[in-house]
RNA sequence: CGGGGUGUAGCGCAGUUUGGUUAGCGCGCUUGCUUUGGGAGCAAGAGGCCGGCGGUUCAAAUCCGCCCACCCCGACCA
């Protein structure tokens, strides 16, 4: 690749709109362009690197025994209604018709159209198990599309289906997944953690997530240094601590005027959070129902939904309090709150001397006990893991960190098979609806990620494995015919080595190629300069650091190769090797 | 969707408060000469529906209204 000859339109300043690491280097290093809020297009070089991840992707894939297709972007409504996700789906969904009026929706997944094509095309237990994968384009309408690649509004996508014949084959198909995903992540050179993650209501208790720590991610995970339990917050359980013990006083109601949260009757009272009784009013399917958690937790609105086994229900807004006028905004409680479901979180069991809404205007309880002065309907885990929480496995302490969700895999089940009549036969000639499970990647969120995790103020520092290139030969002076051919002769054989390598050709000064080279972030650069006219010596850095080392120009494709194969055992692909059939 | 911010040359910005010649600066770009190990120097140039529409005014980048786009925060804490 020459420089002078590729669109590299490396930004000297950072563009206004890039916060984040990964955003500003990918559009600086000329890697990316932005179209519009979510939606970029990428630039020869960005390209190359999403290849690369898509490259490993299709590697593992294959060895896994899985089988690339590409499924149309464009999906039919009809197809959706049956799953029910037409409507469901809501304005997350690109939606659009044809000349004569039929809807479409811009596939943001592709369980209902695999579904569909497998139902048509497989009937029989004999051609089962079968995995078949895509990289395609997805689209999702997000509520707030963000920090560049992370969280776009069109993006690169490998998703991939298994079908099996009974639970047990589901598994062990979802085992396969697990073990290919957590190879292309550590390929693409990611640190990462597989986390248990929440299936939301699509049923099953399996699905894991594939993060990669990073500050900007927008998922928490909490884990245990001590016995690997690591989890979603969303979905993460704790051991609930005792309260420290108080008083076993009788309940008394006492004037609290004006304070309403946590924080100001705490306050005001002076009690600490943990000892207030936080209750919250949900409309769940037109319903009330309270739920109780310490003033120093928070609801877990996931942990919540699978509890009420809906997603159907949000908090009290201004109508509902109008509507419900017995429950009074800031004073509500648990104790002689009637008509209402309620619902505790499991640090209340045993909870003595609260504090909590006296059901009237200005007015708290204290000295309150769970099961005296208060009962619930249901103890559950509603409330979120904290840093510092016992892990539920073996009660250490638990760690908090931000990871982007890079990606998850779903033991689906019959989710998808049952409703929309996909069904095999066995041996017996009985119909029996397929095990699926679905497997998604962000390709261009995890190059991102990669970017993410792999850079300094200068510029980006790819991992080989998903580098533009290799080699970066930069001939300081392209004045000097000496070292114009000798940085020719080193591209061309360097490349017979089969080396990729870009050739940085233009007639710029030296800070200019070194500012840039540093932005590009290849792994290897070879430098042709003074030295090299001088004494005949090529210097050879990796962008990593360490030591530059002097050479000749004629040892460096095969020191650049040593190099690259001990920095990377994983960069030598497998991809072309025939997929290994079971 | 709520709140905040920003739209002026390819990029980064000033100018807008207090309306007034020809809208500026740095980088980049073009041409020539010089230069060549960390974002070179000199000289000469090109490049703007000042986000859009409407209004106020003798006069609008600047004031008013509506709209659009992009960015950030939030969209559960009683």
């Amino acid at each position: 690749m020459r420089f002078s000859a590729t669109l590299i339109p490396t930004l000297r300043e950072s563009p206004a709109d890039a916060e984040i690491a990964s955003h500003r280097l990918l559009l600086r290093a000329g890697m990316m362009r932005q179209v519009a809020s979510g939606i970029y297009n990428f630039l020869p070089l960005g390209l190359i690197s999403l290849e690369k991840v898509s490259r490993i992707i299709r590697d593992e894939m294959n060895r896994a025994g899985a089988q690339e297709i590409l499924m149309s972007v464009l999906q039919p409504r009809e197809l959706w209604e049956e799953s029910g996700r037409w409507e469901k789906y809501g304005p997350e969904m690109m939606r659009m018709q044809d000349r004569a009026g039929r809807d479409f929706g811009l596939g943001p997944t592709h369980e209902e159209m695999i579904t569909d094509l497998v139902r048509q095309n497989v009937t029989s237990y004999r051609q089962l198990p079968l995995n078949l994968y895509q990289i395609a384009v997805k689209f999702r309408d997000e509520v707030r599309p963000r920090f560049g690649l992370l969280r776009g509004r069109e993006f690169i996508m490998k998703d991939g289906y298994s079908f099996d014949r009974d639970e047990e084959a589901m598994r062990h198909s979802y085992q396969r997944m697990y073990e290919s995903y957590s190879r292309i992540v550590e390929r693409c050179g990611c640190e990462f953690m597989v986390v248990e993650a929440d299936t939301g209501l699509i049923g099953g208790d399996v699905s894991h997530e594939f993060s990669v720590p990073a500050a900007v991610g927008e998922d928490k995970i909490a884990f245990c240094r001590a016995c690997g339990y690591a989890a979603n917050v969303e979905r993460a359980e704790y051991g609930r601590r005792p309260l420290a013990s108080g008083h076993d006083e009788p309940p008394e109601m006492v004037q609290t005027p004006g304070k309403r949260s946590v924080e100001e009757v705490g306050a005001f009272l002076s009690v600490p959070a943990e000892r207030v009784v936080k209750c919250m009013i949900y409309l769940v399917e037109d319903r009330p129902v309270a739920v109780l958690v310490t003033g120093d937790r928070e609801v877990n609105e996931t942990k919540l939904a699978k509890v009420l086994g809906t997603d159907k229900f949000r908090l009290f807004e201004e109508k509902d309090w109008a509507a419900y006028p017995d429950y009074i905004s800031g004073y509500v409680g648990p104790a002689g709150l009637k008509g209402v479901q309620i619902i505790g979180d499991l640090q209340l069991e045993g909870a003595r001397d609260m504090v909590c809404g006296a059901n009237r205007k200005d007015f708290h309880l204290v000295h309150v006990a769970y099961g005296n002065d208060f009962q619930v309907d249901r103890m559950a885990d509603v409330s979120s893991a904290r840093e510092g929480d016992a892990c539920p496995r073996c009660g250490q302490p638990m760690s908090v960190v931000a990871g982007i969700e890079v990606a998850q895999i779903f033991q689906l089940r019959t989710k998808y098979s049952e409703p929309m009549h996909a069904l095999y036969v066995d041996e017996h000639g009985q119909k029996h609806p397929f095990m699926m499970g679905t497997y998604g990647i962000g390709v261009s969120r995890l190059l991102a990620a990669v970017a993410e995790q792999h850079h300094d103020q200068r510029g980006l520092i790819w991992p080989v494995a998903v580098a533009p290139a290799h080699l970066h030969v930069i001939p300081l002076n392209m004045a000097e015919g000496a070292v114009r051919d000798a940085a020719e002769r080193l591209y061309q054989t360097a490349g017979e080595w089969g080396l990729e390598v870009l050739i940085d050709d233009r007639d710029e000064s030296a800070g200019v190629k070194f500012a840039d080279a540093d932005l590009l972030g290849i792994p290897f650069r070879a430098v042709l300069g003074k030295k090299f006219l001088a004494e005949g010596l090529v210097e050879l850095q990796s962008r990593s650091g360490g030591e530059k080392e002097m050479l000749p120009a004629a040892g460096v494709p095969a020191r650049v190769k040593g190099l690259l194969a001990q920095d990377s055992p994983s960069v030598t692909s497998t991809a072309g090797e025939s997929p290994v059939w079971e």
